[in-house]
DNA sequence: TAATGGATGTGAACATCGTTCACATGATAA
DNA sequence: TTATCATGTGAACGATGTTCACATCCATTA
């Protein structure tokens, strides 16, 4: 053991600060997210977490950025086991979309509050525009889609009914109190209710 | 011009401080929102506040509160309306939900954030019950109801889309730096959209 | 009318937060 | 080796939410 003192350089902070955010939203919620908590948990000065983020919103810039991609992951998969398994690609993706929700609240929180992000970001906006990629891909073999650009009425209406009960769920009164389960089975329920809404586009 | 001097007790802190929220709110935003700022605006001490309201969070839940109060108000007009006019009653809902997001986003924001306001406080719970009454009645008409209780699927399909489009366009990349109108138009072909998933409970 | 008590507003203080800046330390390249 | 640049530190600043002893007023009652 004689490699035990602490360097005086960090070597991966601005990662590790991103860590540090996941832990703290995790286990406390986003308002519980500090510059000084993140700086205690890696075992840093507050202030040598400006060499690597402008900001505080700076770095909840960067947090909703990896949160976006862990979720267009998480639809990828959900996507392409849809694919394998013959099921229906929207309600896989849907639902992957409402279950991520449930599980990392806090995440889901930060994607979407531009008052404390910089929203213009080009990271950011990249992250969100995949994310919107892969819902329009997730979409596009059960809805007519004229506009190759921006949404048609139906994409919006699949991300639109989603993104809505995922916000019910998290942060409204919809099951409050519920189980995971049992919100996913509403989720499962809601989202067969929309599939009229598809139905031109099928044959 | 005698009774020029202020007098010592405010008369109405409660109220007004709610005011200077929705002043600040609506001017800077939602993290604008200062304890101290909105006692500078009505000329009064920090400390007053809190013979008023136990938090700061307090403060904003009571402020949600009003919001949730103000967005029913315009539901049940709008609701009104297209009864008289004939129209159909869930896209002028839907619709009244949506523009008021626009209008006053910081409203929207605060109306729905558990974890900067006290959710389960009974005035904030009896507020959003009544949203959601107005949302199942303006869809009454047009949606087989077979739980009095909860919402039905196609109720909560119709409430996830329409709060996730408002979501989508205040905090997400949903034509970002469009016009009121022009989102106003987006919302009423996804609302179009919407219709054949109610159409079983028309005839 | 006079006194008293409860409600309401004040001022100073505290810990914590984001942020800055002069400085310390270490890695890298000449 | 030495010089340079990136990275981390420590002390400081103003602002914030909150508390508490105290001041002020209003309303009731004697």
């Amino acid at each position: 053991m004689k490699s035990e003192k602490k360097p005086y350089h960090h070597g991966n902070l601005a990662e590790s600060l991103l860590e540090a955010v996941d832990e703290l939203a995790t286990k406390f919620g986003l308002e519980a997210v500090t510059l000084r908590a993140c700086a205690k948990i890696v075992g840093v000065s507050p202030s040598s977490a400006f060499r690597h983020y402008a900001d505080k919103r700076a770095l909840l810039t960067a947090f909703a950025t990896k949160a976006l991609h862990q979720l267009s992951e998480l639809m990828e998969t959900a996507q392409n086991r849809a694919g394998i398994e013959g099921s229906s690609a929207f309600a896989a993706v849907g639902l992957a979309y409402i279950e991520f929700a449930l599980d990392k609240p806090a995440f889901f929180r930060a994607m979407w509050r531009e008052e404390t992000i910089y929203a213009n970001d080009e990271h950011y906006v990249a992250a969100t525009m995949r994310l919107s990629r892969h819902l329009q891909g997730g979409f596009a073999e059960t809805i007519a889609d004229d506009d190759p650009c921006g949404f048609s009425p139906q994409e919006l209406l699949a991300w639109s009914s989603v993104h809505g009960l995922a916000n019910l769920f998290v942060d409204g009164p919809v099951e409050k109190g519920k189980s995971k389960e049992q919100k996913l089975a509403t989720a499962q329920a809601m989202i067969r209710a929309l599939a009229p809404a598809f139905a031109n586009s099928v044959s």
